[in-house]
DNA sequence: AAATTAAGTTACATAAAGTAAGTTTATGGG
DNA sequence: CCCATAAACTTACTTTATGTAACTTAATTT
């Protein structure tokens, strides 16, 4: 008997989601556009993979890249409509959170 | 300047849910009480990453293992009322890959 | 006693993420 | 002109996570 199967485009979003520090970059982008070491020194996240998931995040047509001809050279990152859209699942992510991890003692 | 922080509950939630196959295990779960082997071909997890993520997902309560002594014994996995709360998550995540995957061959 | 079955576990291979130093591009100062 | 500075990466290398396939355990059934 054959197994039933997973929706491909909830597989292709979970696949985004559940790459490491995809979901931190795009809720600090909810935040408003930020610059490329604002997010880092935020979220804490090495440059090398910063720039990964930008790129990912950019090619997906969630993240909007834009070059600020400024010396030195400034580029800023903001949400695009579709990133935007993601907004729902970020905040039921943190009021989740808030419900189910009462103390600091919790978390670790 | 300090630099603005995340919440460590919010960053909890994310650990758990950006390690990989721990939302479709979660997803698969939302349709009911599931066997080792079932959620295993379901999703196409190996054996050895499904043991894990279930034993985490045991530790963070927000899965419960039972053991029916069968022969073979069978384990049945189910959410807890704490796993069961993550359902807006999972569902807002379907709904926002429906609206933004439309073809097949976006997926890839 | 050998075979069967579910739920793992183990040993080993590959891929992803972390770290720190280096590169690029454009100025402004000495 | 040459050096320093600053932002945004890139590269080389190390460590951690995930994938693969064979093996283990326990209770039957043949």
């Amino acid at each position: 008997m054959s197994q039933p199967t997973i929706c491909p485009k909830f597989e292709k979003a979970i696949s985004i989601l559940s790459q490491k520090w995809t979901a931190l970059v795009i809720y600090q982008l909810l935040l408003g556009t930020q610059r490329f070491s604002e997010i880092q020194s935020t979220i804490g996240i090495s440059g090398k993979v910063l720039a990964d998931r930008l790129k990912d995040l950019e090619n997906q047509e969630i993240v909007k890249r834009e070059v600020i001809p400024e010396t030195p050279v400034i580029i800023e990152y903001s949400l695009t409509e579709k990133g935007k859209t993601m907004e729902p699942i970020i905040r039921d992510i943190e009021k989740w959170s808030q419900l189910w991890f009462e103390e600091d003692t919790d978390v670790q």
